[in-house]
DNA sequence: TTGATTTAGTAGCAAAACTATACTAATATG
DNA sequence: CATATTAGTATAGTTTTGCTACTAAATCAA
């Protein structure tokens, strides 16, 4: 090795931000206004800069598009960069990043803003007929099963909901996320270490009303 | 965008070659000829180049350190790139990529090459004392968790044995990925699924001689 | 030849976890 | 005050897991 020449190849960071909202799961997506894939939605993504951590630059995008600045759960998903072709102007790696978060943050933050950004239903960005900019929609399926595949052995499905909650809500982010219907009891079971009563309740309608209840601190230590 | 200036960023694949060997894990080390950290032990790594993709890159990498062309397991394992500093040199990020591989293929191919290279306990190289160079020795703990993991709850630990395998010789696989002692009979009813009789026994010492398996290719095809 | 030793392989019990159903509880409404 | 609706719980039945105890097939030594 010693002294090396750069090989010219941009290092990227394609980001993806879900949330949950009209019992769908969304992904933020922004139509592109330059070519190649002009008009076309396409995952926000930055260069990374020559002094910019990785983690660092997924932030900045996710504050760019969406002027969101709190600690929201984050994680490095995959890296791609099999498809020499996979940018037409240029070799270009990508790192992508996932982050979840409650619908009620983008309310506050989001809401304030004028831009094109939008949360899009999951599902229809990754129907056949619907076309997306680069290798996006790939790297969207492998987000999407990354959130399956997790929402089954760990509690990142806490991660769509605010501080507070009911059990029903809870149990309606886990069906969501892995597309069937759960058995209340059981999964109240499954579920109950992790979660602590707050004492209040929610009255929502002419039913007996739920129990709030928050995370369990102690266990979402890692 | 549009057109881009590339910042200063090296592209670089870490690999991981591991194995087991003398009941140990084992992965693939080299001594560094050169400064930084020279003397010290390294992963085998090499720059991306313009027209490379990553896995070609990782398998060049393996090729050029064991002389193995042979298609191995092969996993991209996380990108780092968040210490700026991990390489006095300038920046670089690494996309480690790490690859199983049986004791036998080993044999065959690295015996007959004159090289430094070596295979080393992992447990030895992850203790307090040693000294590893770069930030090595936290890849090098990641792909371990990696492993561990995904014993758990994949065929991995298949790729560590050749094409025909005793049930004896598999569990100790297991064990020695889990760290545990395994009960026969459970281990058995849980990997039945993925092995088929070959119907051949392997006599091996004063004692009742073992079946001799392969795996079920039917259940090997995700 | 036969009994001791050693590892391979299997049968089956008890405990735990999981799947599913059926119940009770608390609210609003007419 | 009966009804509708959703929240929450008790529990039965099944499957999986953890563990023990057995039988089987080889070598070796007396």
């Amino acid at each position: 090795m010693g002294k090396y020449i750069p090989e010219k190849i941009m290092v990227a960071v394609d980001f993806l931000l879900f949330t949950i909202e009209e019992d769908q799961l969304k992904v933020l997506m922004v139509p592109r206004k330059e070519e190649p894939f002009k008009g076309q939605l396409a995952l926000p993504g930055v260069a990374v800069k020559e002094k910019e951590t990785l983690s660092h630059a997924a932030k900045r995008c996710l504050a760019e598009e969406t002027g969101i600045q709190d600690s929201v759960y984050l994680e490095q998903l995959y890296t791609w960069g099999d498809d020499c072709k996979r940018d037409p102007r240029g070799r270009v790696i990508s790192i992508s990043y996932m982050a979840l978060i409650p619908r009620e943050k983008i309310k506050e933050k989001i809401g304030k803003r004028v831009t094109e950004v939008s949360f899009l239903e999951v599902g229809q960005m990754l129907s056949e007929e619907k076309e997306i900019a680069f290798d996006h929609k790939e790297i969207l399926k492998y987000a999407r099963e990354r959130i399956r595949n997790k929402t089954e052995y760990t509690t990142i499905a806490f991660h769509f909901l605010p501080e507070e909650f009911t059990l029903p809500r809870l149990q309606k982010i886990y069906e969501i996320l892995l597309g069937k219907e759960l058995f209340k009891a059981n999964f109240r079971k499954s579920i109950q270490e992790y979660v602590v009563d707050t004492g209040k309740i929610q009255k929502d309608g002419a039913h007996r009303p739920s129990k709030i209840y928050r995370r369990n601190e102690d266990r979402f230590s890692e």
